[in-house]
DNA sequence: CAGGCGTGGGC
DNA sequence: TGCCCAAGCCT
């Protein structure tokens, strides 16, 4: 008997049946992580709050080695909330976006102090933790307490807008896309469909040349039916940040290091640094050399051939490096400090000064 | 609410 | 190489 054309072109999955498709793709493929607990295993909602905040605009193979010492180190929110701020950033150093420390540092307090040392449950209240963003709150009112929550990520939002084929540019297409991202949602499983979402657009769903044989959804994608799934979702063009230029300077004295602290809030908040001068865009150096920090009446400056460069997510930057060696006696300009040279991996040094420092004492 | 806020990897 | 991107949040 032959086939008829009606079986051929019937979907394999119809939308109803999308959460139950995602989640028999998940049982198949899932993705074994560090913080994820196995199946069966039970959810550790501290393991799901330190991955989640570590993960925010951060590749899952940037955050393996930084989960595995934070939780060596602070086993529970409790721990970390005893922990000093500094530990924490000093850990944190590498990673990126230091705010996040910061608020990580603060939620553990409040979770301490606040809540007992116990998370809250809820959407709600995961909300009103430093932070913690609808995305996080979401995610781990889904993942760790299996709360009915549809968090939309950079993945699911990429995977909701090629199956939707959504036209309007993020971020206006947000709330549109956020309530479509919730129709994948299953009647059970939540945090399961989260994760599966993700892992679907990190492995399959990419950006570029997504892998839509593989998909098990594929049949049922507006934008794979028409063929132009990579240009989704669609974006408005974001404006190039300018190019600023400093000088920094690398002063030694033996063995040790000159640095000071950067202001607790904005760029690169509390971290460490050496002197230098304002990042502008109308960079003169001669001014720059002004701002060198005086520490004898003629300190012999070397300008060390070259530039070191560094592009922030807003602005790209070009640093020139003077570096100058000074007798034992000098001590610290106010505000500044000797470390020993040996001792500065285990300093809160932002990878831009790794640069200039490796480029100072080259 | 648009812009500030790091870093590393892929192409 | 230069650009885009990666489990966003805060103000």
């Amino acid at each position: 008997m032959p086939v008829s054309p009606a079986v051929k072109i019937r979907p394999k999955s119809p939308a109803a049946d999308r959460p139950a498709q995602i989640l028999a793709w998940y049982d198949r493929h899932r993705r074994r992580l560090p913080w994820r607990a196995l199946p069966g295993e039970s959810v550790d909602p501290y393991r799901v709050w330190l991955s989640e905040i570590m993960l925010q605009q951060t590749t899952v193979q940037a955050v393996g080695p930084y989960f595995t010492k934070f939780l060596a180190r602070w086993p529970t929110v409790s721990d970390l909330g005893r922990a000093s701020q500094d530990d924490v950033l000093r850990m944190w150093a590498g990673l990126g976006y230091y705010s996040r420390a910061r608020n990580l540092h603060a939620c553990a307090v409040a979770v301490l102090t606040d809540h007992g040392g116990i998370f809250p449950d809820t959407e709600e209240g995961l909300r009103s933790l430093p932070g913690i963003g609808p995305y996080t709150a979401a995610a781990i009112a889904a993942i760790a307490f299996a709360r009915q929550c549809m968090p939309v990520d950079g993945n699911i939002e990429r995977v909701t807008s090629r199956l939707y084929a959504v036209e309007e540019p993020l971020p206006k297409s947000k709330p549109e896309i956020v309530a479509l991202a919730a129709t994948l949602l299953g009647p059970a499983r939540a945090g399961d469909s989260a994760q599966a979402l993700m892992d679907l657009g990190s492995s399959i769903c990419t950006p570029k040349k997504p892998a839509c044989s593989l998909c098990p959804i594929n049949d049922d994608c507006a934008a794979q039916v028409r063929g132009d799934q990579e240009t989704f979702p669609r974006k408005m063009p974001k404006k190039a940040g300018t190019l600023r230029r400093g000088a920094a300077f690398v002063v030694t004295r033996g063995d040790e290091l000159l640095v000071r602290t950067r202001a607790e809030k904005g760029l690169l908040g509390g971290m460490t640094e050496v002197p230098q001068s304002e990042w502008l865009a109308g960079h003169e150096e001669a001014a720059a050399l002004e701002q060198a920090p005086t520490l004898k009446k003629s300190t012999p400056w070397h300008r060390k051939v070259g530039v070191v460069t560094h592009v922030f997510t807003h602005f790209p930057l070009e640093l020139v490096v003077y570096t100058a060696s000074v007798p034992a006696r000098i001590r610290a300009p106010e505000g500044m400090r000797w470390v020993p040279i040996a001792t500065l991996d285990d300093e809160a040094l932002p990878n831009v000064m790794r640069k200039v420092i490796a480029h100072g004492l080259g």
